[in-house]
DNA sequence: CAGAAAATAGCACGACCGTTCGTTTTATTT
DNA sequence: AAATAAAACGAACGGTCGTGCTATTTTCTG
């Protein structure tokens, strides 16, 4: 035997932990189309056809439950929008690949809407543990954000006084119009209208 | 006695009609904080020193509730937000004031959400009702609001083919970047910000 | 001021909520 | 295979939810 043996959870994981992360799993596609607020242990005990007890014990409360599934959702966020934009090179082609790929996970999934936009409604007026873990995740996305932003300027594309997080806001911006638009006015052609409103605030930001 | 004397409703108002006022002022400001979702009966009607069930039969169902403080929240919009800017000349000015005002309702009030953000995404999963009065209210605003990017474009103040739609989507963007950055992140300068990118926009769409 | 009508209160209902507890089943280890 | 630990269950708790129902009180009207 290995003397890293003990550590079970990296090797092969145990029963618990396994379906745990089917309980986690099931709770994100729930909680995408009802809210971290509207999640509830008794639905999801139903989607995984079990008893509320079980699925209960796994997270001790409600709220780490919520905090896993903001986890969860970041965990999918970064490997569906950061990473794969990492394949582009430096600068406002990076920028691009991940605004384009944030535009997919908050338009494109026709059926579930994005937790960071939900949670932020739902908690902004609810101090505790799930806002800060919401807020913090979010904050790292921006902050990922704002580093390809500086790249770009550092490479030339962009005016060397340009604010970053002036940007961040007006892209923020339309992502968030997008997903009122998209979802909830059920507005045809918002995706190309978030892309010609990211196109314009480049062209702001460019060198003159 | 007037020939109009039945019309109660406009003349004097019945007891009832009165206290259903306070109700809906008072669920109102419930709402703005919890959310649509978040308002139930049994709050309002302690915050109204009333019982349930004298609440209740005011609206004879949640539903109603929630519509009757959607039409409630139009209205104090209507009076805040749209009226004010009549007063400023057609075209850009006026555009502009409007913005403004919408920015005041969304940040400058500190400790209540907007309702139409919220309740967006408390509701764009779950037709019924209450969308399609909370939908149908944030069209009539927002085709408000392109009668007046309209009218600034005939004024020649506008590029003659600029699509009211895209700005309209892009300043909403301002609008719910501000609600989110505020509300939620609790970032400083989120005003500045969201003027900022105003001004871009409009400059953006200038005759050149 | 009396009678009709409207408004409010009180109570109960079934449903669902998060959580606790004791038991039983399933995994893991010796 | 036996012993031990982990996981899942089932029932129950106190609470809140929206909603009916029947009284009681208040307001309006002739």
């Amino acid at each position: 035997m290995s003397d890293l043996s003990h550590i079970t959870e990296l090797s092969k994981p145990n029963k618990g932990q396994q379906t745990k992360a089917v309980i986690v799993e099931a709770a994100l596609s729930l909680a995408s189309h009802v809210g971290l607020e509207g999640l509830s242990i008794g639905a999801l005990a139903d989607a995984c056809k079990m008893s509320k007890s079980g699925v209960f014990a796994h997270f001790g409360s409600r709220e780490e439950l919520q905090i896993s599934v903001i986890k969860e959702y970041f965990r999918v966020f970064e490997l569906e929008v950061f990473h794969p934009a990492l394949k582009q090179p430096r600068g406002l082609k990076r920028v691009t690949g991940l605004f384009e790929n944030w535009m997919k996970r908050v338009a494109v999934e026709l059926d579930s809407g994005c937790i960071f936009i939900s949670g932020a409604v739902d908690f902004d007026d609810r101090p505790g543990p799930v806002q800060d873990a919401l807020a913090q995740t979010v904050r790292v996305w921006l902050s990922a954000m704002k580093r390809s932003i500086t790249q770009a300027k550092e490479l030339g594309q962009l005016d060397p006084k340009t604010d970053e997080d002036q940007i961040i806001f007006e892209i923020h911006g339309l992502i968030l119009a997008l997903h009122y638009d998209a979802r909830f006015l059920k507005n045809p052609g918002s995706i190309a209208r978030a892309h010609k409103g990211f196109d314009q605030i480049i062209r702001n930001y460019q060198v003159s």
